[in-house]
RNA sequence: GGGGGUAUGCUUGAGCGGUCAAAAAGGGCAGACUGUAAAUCUGUUGGCUAUGCCUACGGUGGUUCGAAUCCAUCUGCCCCCA
């Protein structure tokens, strides 16, 4: 097998490294913990975050230990470079429950089941990975310790020569003293995991590079040994917004807040230009295949993205929920029919179809119209199908005579569709 | 602490006291073209019991026949001086 650091080159994961060759032999010649920080401030990772995860999972798979860390400490703070939003301030409670719900999602990718053990002292070296909360450790530093010990190694004059720190202080937007201190925490975790865990190598994206940096240089001055860092390009798409929106929002991993059909469908559509880093970076094909695949062109290209959903979809959701995604994908786009699939579904009593709904009404009511006026709107249109037929007329009124088997196919659009299905009265 | 500025629809951002549901751009949605892609073109983009009605221009209270537009006050943000 080629060395990890290559694979992660080749399927484009680094974008900076400390030093190349010392991390491309240091993951050849040991078993090495590795760390990545991952956001609580949301119930639900999403796809974003599937980098650093996929990373991870890469260098796990090579047989070294992965550490994801949560930044319930740190979050407390507010990273200063983090220049778009600020983020929220949450309670502890809230974020160990998000963090709750991000470990189980980390664990579909990678196994952390925190019997990690210092390899720097022990003797057999454990196999798996940790979750931590940097609460645990960053909660009860006192202050003043925490100056003497850590506060000596921070120069002023370096720090607010890094680019982060340079253009809150040059637009004069201000950095509060607070916002100053959350390098230093983000370094104390690589310091304290390196003591506790043996920690050599951090990764994370590349806006963390300074912070990942502050993180080596610490260990480095306090223990007197290299450590590492290594960042992830920033994922964008080709047409250069950030990975992972759409209109509605996120992508999320969580199957609550994105179906398995949609997150299917988020891979499908993504841009041709796409497909062949996606392919790379969000999947365990071999790159042969994903060469090949992410070569594929016109019409052809359709494959290799039905390829990308599905792999991609059954690492989030399992293989019962790919497939399904896929089955209704396949028959919504391909013309098959709709009647087993997962498609988001309704019913609906009988005797209301009896009396008739209009049409506004029902495609409001489903969902697939925000608004009474936004239904009508689509109707006007022409972007409104029942059962594929379009029907334009905003006062047509929708009856049992168009039900086919017990059920009604409502389409908004090109994309979008809502099944009804008829509910027998009760009584 | 003193002085100044700003606050508009999903976002950016125009807006004469009436003709403003509010320019423009972006974004979104729909249609055409296509490959469930991109680009392009067209339409649309507060809500509703819909030739009209209601809710909206940071909050509150005024002036006026009439205010997003004027006044007062409160709040948030920004800038200058300390």
């Amino acid at each position: 097998m080629d060395n990890v650091f290559e694979a992660l080159n080749e399927r484009g994961f680094i974008k900076q490294v400390t030093n190349a060759e010392q991390v491309t032999r240091l993951l050849a010649e040991e078993q090495v913990a590795y760390y990545v920080g991952f956001d609580p401030t949301a119930p639900s990772l999403h796809v974003g975050s599937l980098v650093p995860i996929m990373a991870m999972a890469h260098l796990q798979r090579a047989g070294h230990k992965p550490i994801a860390i949560i930044g319930g400490g740190t979050t407390m703070i507010g990273d200063p470079t983090d220049k778009t939003e600020m983020r929220p301030m949450l309670l502890q409670e809230q974020i160990s429950a998000n963090g709750a719900a991000i470990l189980s999602q980390l664990q579909r990718y990678l196994n952390l089941d925190n019997t990690l053990t210092n390899t720097t002292n022990a003797q057999t070296p454990s196999k798996v990975g940790g979750f931590f909360n940097n609460a645990d450790w960053l909660l009860s530093i006192n202050y003043i310790e925490f100056l003497r010990e850590i506060g000596k190694h921070f120069r002023v004059n370096e720090m607010i020569k890094a680019e982060g720190y340079k253009q809150r202080l040059e637009r004069e937007l201000g950095l509060s003293f607070l916002e100053f201190n959350y390098q230093l925490l983000q370094a104390y975790d690589y310091l304290y995991l390196f003591r506790e865990y043996g920690c050599r190598l951090q990764l994370g994206g590349d806006d963390q590079w300074g912070n990942i940096l502050a993180g080596v240089d610490l260990v480095r001055r306090v223990e007197g040994e290299r450590v590492h860092a290594l960042t992830f390009p920033l994922l964008t798409t080709a047409s250069g917004a950030k990975m992972g929106k759409t209109a509605s929002g996120a992508v999320w991993l969580d199957a609550e807040r994105t179906s398995p059909y949609e997150f299917y469908q988020y891979w499908i559509n993504v841009d041709d230009r796409d497909v062949l880093r996606f392919l790379a970076c969000f999947t365990f094909l071999p790159m042969d295949e994903v060469r090949r695949l992410g070569n594929l062109e016109h019409e052809a290209i359709r494959e290799a993205k039905e390829v990308l959903a599905y792999e991609v979809t059954q690492l989030a959701h399992g293989k019962a929920e790919a497939d399904k995604a896929q089955t209704t994908s396949r028959a919504a786009f391909g013309g098959g029919n709709l009647n087993d699939t997962e498609m988001p579904m309704t019913h609906i009593a009988a005797d209301r179809l009896d009396s008739g709904i209009p049409i506004m009404t029902l495609f409001h009511e489903v969902g697939l119209a925000n608004s009474r006026s936004e239904a009508r709107r689509l109707i006007q249109q022409g972007g409104a199908y029942i059962n594929e037929k379009q029907y334009r007329a905003i006062d047509m009124i929708i009856g049992a005579d168009l039900l086919e088997e017990n059920a009604l196919l409502l389409r908004a659009g090109k994309k979008r569709y809502h099944r009804i299905v008829l509910k027998e009265n009760e009584s």
